[in-house]
DNA sequence: GTCTATACTTGGATAGAC
DNA sequence: GTCTATCCAAGTATAGAC
């Protein structure tokens, strides 16, 4: 992206003010994502809720779409590890499902989802940005896999469906919750919606008794 | 809106000329939303696509905006009557989710519900933008109603859940999924898993059978 | 109703002073 | 590393000729 030898990397070094700039600028380009959309946050926009100059977004990063990869990379960063954190407490389904209540509640509330769907949406609009942003997408998988590995893998309806396909799931549910809460501000029926989850888990897993156990390849 | 007695009404009447025009870029507008997104449909890719002047939006239209909605009308009645075609042919949740795999397969494929999802996800850069899609958007939750109650309805697995929270699913499912798919132009994953909840809701089916039966309120 | 031309605004990006 | 000033491209929207 940036020339060789420019600042444009997101690890550069430098001094300590110029990683402060870079946070405040990545933050700034965060909340303006939130607020105002993909189409709505342009570089002046970033910079005028940052109280910088705009000239520092393309020192720092060398374009717009580099800033807005950076502040993926960011909120991206920050959901991995909370997620990892909160799962190494689960080892049920029930466990599961009541952590990733918890998590998207706090997901919905602090708007990082916002952040992913808008640069989905937006990756229809600048060429090349769809591949940088399934890059930063597929740690969701892996990480949601992972999860439903640990906490279903024992039990008989991990059979039923590949885990895979299930992280798949929980994704398109993420971003389709977000939308949809999004637009209307109205988080009940999501939140709803998880409660009725973790009772049909409990109903599944009353069933899989009568299951076959799983084969153990 | 448009001042009034302008011709920026959707409905106006006027030469067979005129609404051929407003047709047509509708329809450029349908596509350049699906090709660019939100961010990239202005109004000179609009007129450009559709091979008339730049000027015909704000004349037909009024704003740039407005004939974005119209789009979504379009796309939204055309999905509409499809549904409710097929709907008619549905009594059972077997044959729900086989033609719910169908149709979801047909919009992925033409792109209908990317107009929709990068509308949503637009509808954060324009003030009081988010109403009006959010208007548009509740036909498809009370559809999806309607088909639930009328496949599951005699079924006790319609106790388990409200129909109006599983609509709530399936809407955010179908965006969730046209985001994933749209993103990575590989349709799949999505395809498969609806074959996994074919799958899932014949084996409901055969639990359902030893579930007390709905109660008739 | 449609086109050309144009006014005005906003946005991305760079040069150069500090 | 940051700011001011500025260029240029693209966007919305309107006026007026046809």
């Amino acid at each position: 992206m940036a020339k060789s030898g420019t600042p444009g990397k997101v690890t550069a070094g430098g001094t300590a003010r110029s990683a402060q700039t870079r946070r405040a600028l990545v933050e700034a380009a965060i909340e303006t994502l939130k607020d105002e959309g993909f189409a709505g946050t342009s570089a002046r926009a970033i910079s005028e809720r940052a109280g910088l100059n705009q000239a520092l977004i393309f020192y720092h990063f060398g374009s717009v779409v580099n800033l807005l990869l950076a502040a993926l990379d960011s909120v991206s960063n920050d959901r991995m590890v909370k997620f990892s954190a909160a799962i190494n407490n689960v080892s049920s389904p029930t466990d599961l499902t009541n952590i990733a209540a918890q998590i998207f509640r706090d997901d919905l509330d602090s708007g990082h989802v916002t952040v992913l769907a808008e640069m989905i949406a937006g990756a229809s609009s600048v060429e090349g940005l769809g591949v940088e942003v399934a890059t930063r997408l597929s740690p969701w998988f892996t990480f949601a896999e992972e999860a439903i590995e640990k906490s279903f893998g024992d039990s008989p309806l991990a059979s039923l469906l590949p885990s895979s396909d299930v992280a798949y799931v929980i994704v398109a549910l993420y971003l389709g919750f977000e939308m949809l809460t999004h637009l209307d501000g109205n988080r009940e029926p999501a939140l709803r919606i998880f409660g009725h989850a973790q009772q049909l888990v409990t109903l599944l897993g009353a069933f899989s008794a009568f299951m076959p156990p799983r084969a153990t390849t």
